[in-house]
DNA sequence: AGGCTGATTAGAAGTTCATCTAATCAGTGA
DNA sequence: TCACTGATTAGATGAACTTCTAATCAGCCT
């Protein structure tokens, strides 16, 4: 087996880590990564994302969270719990309220692994 | 086996609209997205992306890949159907043995959906 | 044809996960 | 202090997932 090595993509700026595309991940890099991606592969995860990512502010309360989705205020905390652990996102309550923001460097972290779009591969198919 | 494709993002990640960060999710969108992260929320089939991404010709055999993993053929073949199935990687048996290869599509979709890397938000972290 | 190797399918066992109800914690205001 | 509302924790249940062994399918070769 010989190493093909790329050039690292840094023309956004991103990618300190290799692509998936550039060396194949080690066993530790893998069981690191794939919580993130597990804490994303659910659908209402990725709603709550996308909400808490688009609301202005940068942030969003539980209680609007709660309002987009016919389930129940436990198993909303529960979604929130998992993508926070994940390092996804953060959160701070004050007063009454609980308010969620997304953390952008584990998820443009995520983005860059799957596809730093090096044309030179997505020219195949 | 539907293998269906928003025109959501060129291959060359050229985001026109957006990412989860643009406009909330719908429920369809979301229920179409997460079997896609599913898919690669898993250290051994993460590795197997990898591994078939970085060979050099852009197909691997089985054989390959098996040797990698401490896991029987029967466990690997499971992963590998889960990751077509996903649309992620194709393959084609040429005489005894079996290939496969990434599909560079979806990969780019997923990673535009997760960070259009947009300097603005990715902000150096 | 028969046997050999590579790969997948079938079925089962143990674990993890999403969701709910019930109960608890945290703040606000009468 | 007590009641009320918003949010989380605890515990339970049914579905989905990962992995294995055993069996089957697909090509190659003597």
């Amino acid at each position: 087996m010989s190493k093909q090595e790329l050039p690292v993509v840094d023309a956004a700026g991103a990618a300190c880590c290799a692509p998936l595309a550039c060396a194949p991940l080690s066993e530790s890099e893998a069981a690191e990564l794939a919580p993130l991606f597990k804490a994303v592969a659910d659908p209402v995860r990725l709603r709550l994302l996308s909400l808490i990512a688009c609301h202005e502010g940068g942030e969003t309360c539980v209680c609007d969270l709660t309002a987009a989705f016919d389930l129940t205020p436990p198993t909303i905390s529960h979604h929130l719990k998992v993508l926070k652990q994940a390092g996804l996102i953060d959160s701070e309550r004050r007063g009454t309220w609980v308010y969620y923001w997304i953390n952008p460097g584990v998820l443009a972290r995520m983005s860059a692994l799957l596809g730093p779009v090096s044309p030179v591969m997505a020219g195949r198919a």
